[in-house]
DNA sequence: TAGTGTTTGTGCTCACATTCACAAATCCAA
DNA sequence: TTGGATTTGTGAATGTGAGCACAAACACTA
């Protein structure tokens, strides 16, 4: 295929695939087609064989995707072949369930700093990790901490935000429900659940 | 305009001019135009003018959008008029985590049922609610309560829903990172928080 | 080596969503 | 009452992504 641009949305599938296939690695298959990849996931096979085709030819023909190499590969693309740390802002309730939360190690995410602005809270233990003062998350950058987790209440996100950006951050998970304006090199993604949840009596 | 099927992302956009509108209307603002809208979203204004246009006319032209009326139109529009009962399920730390989540009440939600299979949890409280025993979501239906906030691991999500929908929920918010199979009567919406992370370091 | 069955990779078409551009409608001041 | 300044509502154009259909590639068998 010559060069295209690749879609936002590919990149938005490929954890999917990601996951889809460590769990098929765990049940020992050793390749799979994208048909049986297409029902697991509930999309269609020529979607998955376009998406992974933007990247190269990793399949085979006749056969399909090799399970174990294939997931190396997405690791590679999405730079999860080496293990990403996280900063967590905010060690109220959303922010411990997300410290405790397991899904994250899947893509080799590990949680290794937590802060608050509760002076309560500083010095305390979530899970193994010590909450640390927010004015500390200037320290990021020498501790080659580039993602950042922002549960906090929406009134204090866009300023934390700038303060995560002056500290070298690169990509900010925002749980507020909020937009934050960032210069374009940092990437936001943001969770609202409120809003998710406010669609579903229109659907009823 | 003559008839035409509502997109599913002006669906999906309705909650966000909910929100901004209820801020302005504290903020004891009378009416707002596309633009000055647009400027709070980040969004273009002709997208806000179409998306509002979809369910009528609300604006004036020359002046804007009258501030008060639009939102209970959008209201209305959501089924959010009615106060919307919800049930959660799983008292783990994110379940109590989003018991405690402000954010749901901008939009006229209650989460007005709280269960959990830890026979150690049944009767605890969290906030105002009584940890009810999972058996007991056949009761969702006599109590009117027909959305679901699904916090619990994916090995269990599918039978849970299964449950759900058989107990006449019509709405599921999905925060266990699998799909979930329902009748299409059925809305589901999922939120994966390890994915949306997933994505942030292809674009450091 | 030839033939059969399977599955990938991809050009093309279609559907959906966003954005533009402009007429129609309203306000306000003179 | 008229003219200028705004802003909506919407047809048309543009952009983006999904899905189809098929050729190319490979495995396996005889």
């Amino acid at each position: 295929m010559k060069y295209r641009k690749i879609p936002d949305e590919t990149i938005r599938r490929m954890p999917m695939y990601l996951r889809a296939l460590s769990l098929v690695e765990q049940e020992g298959q050793q390749t799979i087609s994208s048909r049986q990849l297409a029902e697991r996931l509930h999309l269609k096979p020529p979607q998955i064989r376009k998406d992974l085709s933007y990247f190269g030819a990793f399949g085979t023909r006749g056969i399909g995707y090799p399970v174990v190499s294939t997931a190396q590969q997405i690791r590679t693309i999405l730079r999860l072949d080496v293990p990403q740390k996280a900063a967590l802002i905010g060690a109220g309730q959303l922010g411990t369930a997300i410290a405790a939360y397991p899904g994250f190690s899947v893509f080799g995410f590990d949680i290794a700093a937590v802060f608050d602005n509760d002076p309560a809270k500083i010095g305390k233990h979530i899970g193994r990790r010590v909450i640390e003062h927010i004015d500390a998350v200037d320290s990021l950058e020498d501790r080659a901490i580039r993602l950042a987790i922002l549960a906090i209440p929406s009134e204090a996100a866009q300023a934390c935000a700038d303060r995560l950006v002056r500290a070298g951050v690169k990509g900010i998970l925002n749980l507020a429900p909020c937009y934050l304006v960032v210069p374009k090199r940092v990437k936001v993604v943001s969770i609202d659940m409120a809003m998710a949840l406010g669609v579903l009596p229109y659907y009823m």
